[in-house]
Parts: C-alpha cells; structure tokens; sequence
DNA sequence: AATATCTGCGACACATCTGTCTCAGTTAAC
DNA sequence: GTTAACTGAGACAGATGTGTCGCAGATATT
C-alpha cells in the first residue's frame, strides 16, 4: 500500500538547496523585506530558476519561512520552560534563545504588515506560550501589565529593537565580547520589558 | 526684478490636488506600504496622471510626505515647549500632539526599512529635539537611560504600538470616550516608556 | 555503470507599476 | 469673457518581477 514501489526518491542534493535558500532568504530578507528571488537565489548560490523548483511561488516560500520560525519558536518556549520554570527565569532563558536563532525581527515585522498575508505571523501555539509566560509573569508580581496579548506586542516590539541595536553600543555594557553579548542584549530586553510593562527590572 | 512679468501663477486648484493626494496618500501607505500611485489617486478622488502632475515621480511624493511628517514633529516639540518646560510635562504634551497629527506610524517604519530611501525618515532637527528632551529626563532623574538615540528608539517602537492598539483595549482604561481616547493613549505611552527606560512611571 | 534526479542557462509569456504624452473639456484668475 | 492652468481619460513605452519550459550537463542513488 505504501509508494514504495515507486522509488519517489528526494536526493539529499535537493534537501540541501531548500535549505540554502531558506537561510538565505532569511538574510536578504532581513535587509530588504520586497528583495527579489533573484537576489535572494544569488545570496544562495543558485540559479533562480532553482527556486521556483524547490518552492511553487514566492509566497510558498515565505510561508516556509514562517513555518521554521514558529518551528524555532517553539523550541525556544520548550527549552526555556516557560510553563514550568519561574517566570522570570524562563523570560531570561526565552529571550537568550530567540537572540540566539537571529531569525530577523525585522522581516517578521514588514511581513506582518503586508496585508497579502492571511495567515498572521506567529502561529497560535507561539502566542499561547507567550500569552502563558506574560500571565505567570503577572501572577508573580513581576510585572502589573495586565492583558497578555498588550504584552506580547511591546514585547515583540522591544525585540526588535534590541535586536537593531549595534553591537558596542552603551546599552549594552562595556565588554563587548563576542562571547558577552548575547547574554547582555537578553539582559537589556528582559530589563526594559519589565520596566515597560510596570515591573521593577 | 522679480518673476512677476511671467504670470506663472499656480493655481488654488492645483495646491489643493496637492494637498487631497498628500492626504490620501498617508491613509493609503499605512495600510499597505507598497501601495499602488493609482490607489493613492483614486483615495484622493484623481486620476493618476494627475498625482505624476503634481510630484514628478514616486520618490518626489514620499520625499514630500516625509518633510510633512518633519514639519509636523518640529511644530508639536515647538508647543511641548520641549526645550523650557519640565521635562516629564514636555513629554506628556509632546506625546498627546503626536497622536493628534495621526500621521501614521507604521508607514514611517516601513518607509525606513526601505533601502531605496537614502533620507532618513526623520530630520535632523526633530531628532535633535527628541534627544534634547531625553537628556532633560535623564538629568532630572525620571528616566536612567543615558544614551538618547536608545531612548528615542525606544519611544518610536511603544509610540507604535500604542497607536496599534484597537480602542476599548483594556490598556487604555475604561472610559472609552473619544474625547480621552487619545489622552489615554499618551498616558499608557509616556508610563510605558518611563518605565522601560528606567524611570518610574 | 545505469538511472533517475537535480541544476544552470537561456528563452519565453504574463502581469504589474511607473512615467510620458495627447487631447478635449473644465475651472480658476484677471 | 478671455486666457492660461488644471483635469480626466486613454494610449503608449519601458522597466521589473514572477512563473514556466526545454535542454545539456552534473550529481546522487542503486
């Protein structure tokens, strides 16, 4: 019953050029959110009608996108304990991931406000993880902002920014190690996000 | 010597296609960034020979836009009074004019995005009075933020989502009187931002 | 080594947007 | 009321981006 008759073989060759592309798209994207497939099939490294094989159309391809970032989203939340950890422990490790997966904010941002999108950005397992984070946040007195989804927005919004942020900027303490810098980008997101939301950072 | 042998006189009706295709086209690139001249031009009511007439070309209609937006920003610190007045009043003031000049948010972000754009978005002298009042704020204590740019990024990112957030939204407190609905926007703005910066709201 | 799959390259049709032009009719200015 | 400016409508060229196709050569799989 199964196809295996029909060999229906995918070569690893493929799998890799699907996920060049990916990788780049999310590059070029980044940096200019109406970037062509051309550019972003040169960014990859391949023939743009390679593109067009791998993905049917351009919104295939953006909708692959989503898709890994929720993907990574969601790992993120899992390794980051959010429903069982102390909440504010579980923001500090949440936020170290997201940084560390630099799926561009900036491209999510002009994404979303495309409206030839129907299907919103982050999927609803996504915002149910934050939404759960933010209420146990409250519950904990760490912050008094009230309604998760208002959280999630500045939340989202001081991400970005952050993320914007060049590196040895004052924000971010003075060592500017490599190594350092993450941690000090997750610490002044988590600070500023408390402090936004009626929290003491 | 002046021009007045050549008649040259610009007729009222042609500043006042101006000013309807000015006008529409904030509506229309707030929603869709990428919107088309002839969307623009039947928002304003003419054909789209007409907007080509009044702004020789695409970039001539946003460069146009942008000054405007600039005007605007420069006449609200001007009656904020952000150079004299305490600095948490300026702010609150400055804030409240802001979101009466509804000259929309989102399109300045994408428009920054963009980098076909080599103006920034902002001009010089607003970015100089927002950092102005910054370092007031900082200097009396009611934010800790040191560094201006930070704090101004800060203030555009929330000024955007606070102007996002639908009416009636909890945030914005009970009364859903349209009188105070856009002091409540500036108060829930102003709180969130002090607070983010390390003040106390 | 045989085979099916992938790729690059170039060509093509198709759609969309921009910018220009003309011309006839309307409207402001004097 | 005359003049000059403005407008709508339509046609046009040019640029750009998307998606498809075919074919020769490279590459993985067995």
């Amino acid at each position: 019953m199964t196809e295996a008759t029909r060999p229906r073989r995918v070569r690893a060759d493929a799998e890799r050029s699907t996920a060049r592309i990916l990788e780049a798209a999310v590059a070029v994207l980044a940096v200019d959110p109406n970037a062509t497939l051309e550019r972003i099939a040169d960014a990859a490294g391949l023939a743009r009608a390679t593109v067009h094989r791998r993905f049917s159309s351009r919104r295939a391809l953006l909708e692959a996108m989503t898709d890994q970032l929720n993907e990574r989203y969601l790992l993120s939340m899992k390794q980051a304990r959010v429903e069982t950890a102390p909440p504010v422990v579980a923001l500090h490790r949440l936020t170290e991931r997201v940084f560390e997966l630099k799926i561009s904010h900036r491209f999510a941002i002009e994404l979303a406000a495309d409206p030839a999108n129907r299907k919103p950005l982050l999927s609803r397992e996504v915002l149910d993880g934050l939404d759960l984070l933010f209420t146990r946040l409250h519950a904990a007195g760490a912050i008094t902002a009230g309604s998760p989804s208002w959280c999630r927005q500045v939340y989202l919004a001081l991400l970005h920014e952050v993320d914007a942020l060049p590196t040895g900027s004052p924000e971010l303490g003075a060592a500017t190690d490599p190594t350092e810098e993450v941690g000090a980008r997750s610490d002044l997101l988590v600070s500023t996000v408390l402090g936004a939301l009626g929290g003491t950072p």
